[in-house]
RNA sequence: GCGCCCAUGGCUCAACUGGAUAGAGCGCUUCGCUUCGGACGAAGAGGUUGGGGGUUCAAGUCCCUCUGGGCGCACCA
């Protein structure tokens, strides 16, 4: 990349050792600036435009530089700014293909990334469906900067949201439906069912635990029972990561966890652990953290040592570099405290645990809840934007290539750290900042190319107009994003870079045309080259992009 | 009470990690197909970046403080 040519020659003229090197916020600034001599002038002693004159003088005389650069000039307080030539430009535009945009700086690392996490016995909510769409989207850029990826899902297949279910489902004994769907929705209306009886108290809340230590225990009783409906489960799991097109690698499940965990906690207790009032706990606040409790007093494991069981299985099933959990944002001090004993028993795990915490979906009615059943499930609302998206006239295959790009791009074009007010409205918006517009200029791009023939000759190429500028130059910036957006764990980067170009691209179709006249070949060029960036940004948000819509 | 996070036009969000005139979408007011896809484009109104201090060549971004929110703090997951 000739980004990082440049840097190399700052960091050789200046001596510094890290060099911003950025992409102008307006296009009248270059097509790189840096403010080096705003930074080191004050050490130097100098006057920063004083010293940037010298910077710019010695990098004037860097020939392999200078092929590409037509310009470098010193701007407001002391910037400066490198334009490159046109020709360059077009150089790039032609080497534009699939793979473009992939990088290797991160080539012989390895990630086990943790996403997803669905209860069975329960269908997703809007959460659920966040973190899939999230973990897909953030394999998929990790992947093109060069890691090798390991998808993970963790499943809850047991504990007290199985019992309430599987309580409700003896007492009412409803007739059981066909499809995956539909049962998983029984299951759905049977947990609420449970829940309701379970706080409600009296007899109900007994007998749900009772319920929940035999399915621990594997009572004949239950057993059965409890496998058949988690297949349902599994079964409706299997048919709903598919139709988001999500691909996993491996799954685990709580219920192969807890035993195992109770163990490993119980052999650094005394010591990494410690008992306190009969029960197990870690001492997070050692660490500026709090305590949490691993072990209950009654003997059984909590959460915390399902996870501190689970992370070590990671490492040993598949040795890597990075775990990468993420969850909601609401489990962010849990997963210090859980990290810290891991690192305490584990040494070598120091720096290659990462949790990420994405932001809490908030409807406009409050938070949503599981437990009191007032939710749209993920389920519900991709159903319910394909149904809208067909009215548009689109066949089946496509009407769901653009709803789920449409739920898909809204939870990605936000900061993911970020707790967001979700509007279903919005997410199912197919103008403006939305999936379905990046999609339909995608159309729009092979529509064009359609009705015409892009020769590949030598192109004639000057002056470009602002337009075509525009395009080209937001174009060469595409690698970049993609780094960028992996190394901050940030999809959104990718998002709103592929927004900003489709807009862009629109403005110049709008003022120009394509085919015939003198320009033809080159605008046919730029066209090509913006599909070609628009599908391969959208396959890394894990968004498909249909050539007819 | 203690800890972590957040606050940007009416609404939902950006701002390349301290840079140049704070940008988009929705909504509102106008306008543009004798051109290839109008799911588009052009123009306009709308901001003291919650308040107040500080750091520096430069602060929405860093520090302090106040206000207002979210989340978490022992046997749930």
């Amino acid at each position: 990349m000739i980004r990082n040519k440049i840097i190399e020659e700052l960091k050789r003229i200046t001596g510094a050792n890290d060099i911003q090197l950025s992409f102008p916020e307006r296009e009248e600034h270059g097509d790189f600036t840096t403010n080096v001599a705003l930074v080191a002038a004050k050490d130097k002693g100098k006057n920063p435009r004083e010293y940037a004159h010298e910077l710019v003088k010695s990098i004037s005389q860097v020939d392999s530089l200078m092929q590409i650069i037509s310009e470098i000039k010193i701007e407001g307080p002391g910037f400066i700014n490198f334009y490159l030539k046109e020709k360059y430009l077009v150089k790039i535009l032609e080497s534009i293909d699939e793979s473009y945009g992939k990088t290797t700086s991160n080539v012989g690392q390895k990630v086990m990334f943790e996403y997803g996490q669905p209860n069975t016995h329960k269908l997703p909510h809007i959460g659920h469906l966040f973190s899939y769409v999230y973990g897909e989207a953030m394999t998929r850029i990790l992947e093109a900067t060069g890691w090798k990826v390991m998808r993970v899902n963790y499943q809850g297949d047991i504990g007290p949201h199985v019992a309430k279910a599987l309580w409700a489902l003896q007492k009412r004994k409803p007739v059981i439906p066909n499809s995956a769907y539909e049962k998983a929705k029984l299951l759905q209306r049977m947990y609420q069912e449970g829940s309701k009886a379970y706080d409600d108290g009296e007899s109900a809340k007994a007998e749900i635990d009772d319920l929940n230590k035999k399915i621990y225990a594997h009572n004949e009783e239950v057993f059965a029972l409890w496998q058949e409906t988690r297949g349902w489960s599994l079964d409706y799991y299997q048919e709903f990561e598919k139709r988001l097109g999500i691909n996993y690698d491996k799954y685990y499940f709580e219920s192969q966890v807890g035993e195992e965990g109770k163990k490993k906690v119980k052999k650094h207790t005394p010591g990494i652990f410690k008992e306190s009032e009969g029960a197990i706990i870690f001492e997070g606040s050692k660490y500026g953290l709090h305590d949490r409790v691993f072990v209950t007093k009654f003997d059984t494991p909590t959460y915390e040592a399902k996870d501190y069981y689970l992370e070590q299985k990671k490492f040993e099933d598949w040795p890597c570099d990075l775990v990468i959990i993420t969850t909601a944002n609401e489990q962010n001090e849990y997963f210090k405290v859980v990290f810290k004993a891991l690192e305490k028993t584990h040494p070598g795990y120091v720096g290659k645990l990462k949790h990420i915490g994405f932001g809490m979906i908030n409807l406009k009615s409050g938070k949503m809840s599981s437990r009191t059943g007032n939710i749209i499930s993920g389920a519900e609302l991709v159903d319910v934007v394909i149904t809208d998206v067909a009215k548009l006239g689109n066949n089946n295959e496509t009407s769901e290539m653009v709803g789920i790009g449409a739920i898909k791009y809204s939870f990605l074009k936000n900061n993911p750290l970020q707790n967001t007010a979700f509007d279903i409205q919005e997410s199912i918006s197919i103008e403006g900042n939305s999936g379905p517009y990046i999609q339909y200029t995608f159309a729009r791009t092979q529509s064009v190319l359609a009705k015409s023939n892009l020769q590949g000759e030598t192109l004639k190429v000057n002056n470009l107009e602002v337009e075509e500028l525009s395009v080209v130059k937001y174009l060469i910036r595409f690698p970049e994003v993609v780094a960028n957006a992996a190394q901050n764990y940030s999809p959104n980067l990718v998002a709103n870079y592929l927004f900003e170009l489709a807009q862009k691209y629109n403005t110049f179709y709008n003022k120009h045309k394509i085919i015939g006249g003198e320009k033809e070949q080159f605008r046919l060029l730029l066209t090509a080259a913006t599909g070609q960036v628009l599908k391969n940004g959208l396959e890394l948000l894990g968004i498909e992009a249909p050539k007819k819509m």
